[in-house]
RNA sequence: UCCAUCGUAGCUCAAUGGUAGAGCGCCCGGCUGUUAACCGGUGUGUUGCAGGUUCGAUCCCUGCCGAUGGAGCCA
């Protein structure tokens, strides 16, 4: 007997009547008195459960069948009907139930057959991916992940794998956790009475990566078109629902190209991704659109059909200045976005993506090409209604004396930058690229409010927990 | 890290300065090719932790821990 998948049951691959094994978990069970029991089996393969329909001749309907609950694992072997009842157009009718792991106490079983706060699901991460929305959100993890790697892999870009740990002090990308195999308790010191890092590990401190875009620059400067997409990790004490100690990252990085092709890039990409989201994952979507997030779909069939509004930061403050809006921080050329403003940008002004360029140098990294005038410098974000800063980009800085110079004012060592400056040493090209969260982008597209809903295990502040 | 709110049954919440109740879930019964089923019934709690005020605290106060939302930082 063939074993198959619930979705191959469910989309036709496997056509009525025939014979099948479907192995799974028990969503639900209900009790016919004339003598059947409706079993719905769920084994993730796609939103929808397969209803199994158990008759009383089953050898163990009494024993066994009568007694499953949400949770139980089974085997189920019958054969592909169309479905007498309404809500499913083909059913299960067993010939066999195999139970092959109970649930030892149904009343305690942390997944109870009715609705659960998403607070409360993040307590059990370990069996929350047996729900509904956090099953969902998996599947659409991957879809998304599959189109980031064919996005690029189509257009010839390569996929680098930076390094994890970094030994590099220049990434300055916020706090970083410490590498480190030294006794904690007893560490050697230096004559001065400080931990000699000499001793350690890699002899010398090192940390987990906050970002791959250097390295990654190494290899766009001599394979042109290159992307990282892995873990990354920062130590802020940071308890928002946008914010992670260890997120997934998505680092494009363009040789002999602009800012103007960046945004191009970044614009091609989220569309492309999320074009897929919507002709792959359908299912889980309509479940967001119904339960989580109304506007979900519409919102990514906009998307990818709207070309993305451009405006330099200049003209945002303009924008800004002269609006009606009362912010609780007062506007005016040179500071940062702040949330309150990025929000009014995409949600109010716009409707929509908007990548605001060319913001004020001061508050943008030393890596970052110096504009003509050398007051901005070619950064772009990418801010979306609902989430704010999506991606942030920019074209590099390629020019040696002007990236000595930005150096310098910020009081950086150029010694610490030895390898990141022979590259503009050594057939030095403009290039440039982004970054894109990737959690971030599940939260757009699904509309799940916490990002600790769409990654499956999340770390965080005091949470580290499975 | 800052501000606010919160922490009571398996889950979601209610309640009063005099030791707690509902819905859902579980279980039992009824009914039904059922499908967030429906109808009826039973049980459930050291009211986050540690102190303090009080004759008496779940309710008031202090500290701690944790959660959620917002801010900052950022992706």
């Amino acid at each position: 007997m063939q074993r198959i998948r619930v979705v191959d049951a469910l989309s036709g691959k496997s056509e009525v009547g025939a014979e099948v094994e479907v192995a799974g978990w028990v969503r639900t069970r209900r009790d016919s008195k004339a003598g059947i029991s409706f079993v719905h089996v769920h084994d993730g393969s796609c939103f929808a459960p397969l209803q199994a329909v158990a008759g009383q001749g089953l050898a163990n309907y009494e024993s066994e069948v009568l007694k499953l609950s949400a949770g139980c694992a089974v085997r189920v072997r019958g054969t592909l009907v169309a479905s007498q009842g309404k809500g499913q157009s083909v059913e299960l009718q067993a010939t066999a139930i195999e139970v092959v792991g109970w649930v030892d106490d149904p009343e305690t079983y942390p997944i109870q057959p009715k609705k659960h706060s998403l607070e409360y699901l993040r307590e059990v991460a370990h069996l929350r991916p047996r729900t509904n929305t956090l099953g969902a959100i998996a599947r659409v993890r991957h879809c998304l992940a599959q189109a980031v790697h064919r996005f690029f892999h189509e257009r010839g870009f390569f996929w680098i794998h930076t390094p994890i740990i970094t030994a590099s002090d220049c990434e300055g990308a916020g706090e970083m956790f410490r590498v480190s195999t030294l006794d904690l308790a007893n560490p050697p010191r230096t004559q001065e009475g400080k931990i000699d890092f000499s001793q350690d590990f890699f002899g010398r401190e090192a940390h987990l990566t906050v970002s791959g875009q250097l390295n990654v620059e190494a290899y766009c400067l001599a394979l042109s078109q290159v992307y990282t997409f892995g873990p990354t990790f920062r130590a802020e004490n940071s308890n928002t629902r946008r914010h992670l100690a260890e997120f997934w990252m998505i680092e494009p990085e363009i040789a002999f190209a602009s800012l103007d092709d960046d945004i191009t890039l970044a614009e091609a990409f989220l569309k492309y991704i999320f074009r897929a989201l919507l002709d792959e994952r359908a299912d889980d979507m309509a479940f967001f659109a119904q339960h989580v997030d109304k506007e979900c779909v519409s919102r990514l069939e906009r998307f990818v059909q709207t070309p993305f509004a451009r405006m330099t930061y200049t003209e945002a403050i303009d924008r800004l200045e002269k609006s009606k809006e009362r912010f609780e921080f007062p506007v005016r050329w040179g500071m940062d976005l702040q949330s309150e403003h990025e929000r009014f940008l995409a949600e109010k002004l716009v409707g929509g993506p908007v990548a605001v360029t060319n913001y004020p140098r001061e508050i943008k990294a030393f890596y970052m090409r110096l504009d003509e005038g050398e007051r901005t410098v070619s950064a772009m974000d990418v801010l979306a209604p609902g989430i704010g800063e999506i991606i942030g980009g920019s074209q590099r800085e390629e020019r040696l004396d002007v990236l000595d110079r930005r150096l310098e004012s910020l009081g950086l060592p150029k010694e610490d930058y030895w390898w990141y400056r022979d590259l503009r040493r050594y057939g030095t090209v403009p290039h440039a690229g982004f970054g894109l969260g990737f959690e971030r982008a599940i939260q757009y597209a699904t509309g799940v409010d916490n990002i600790r809903d769409v990654i499956p295990f999340p770390r965080a502040p005091r949470q580290a927990d499975f």
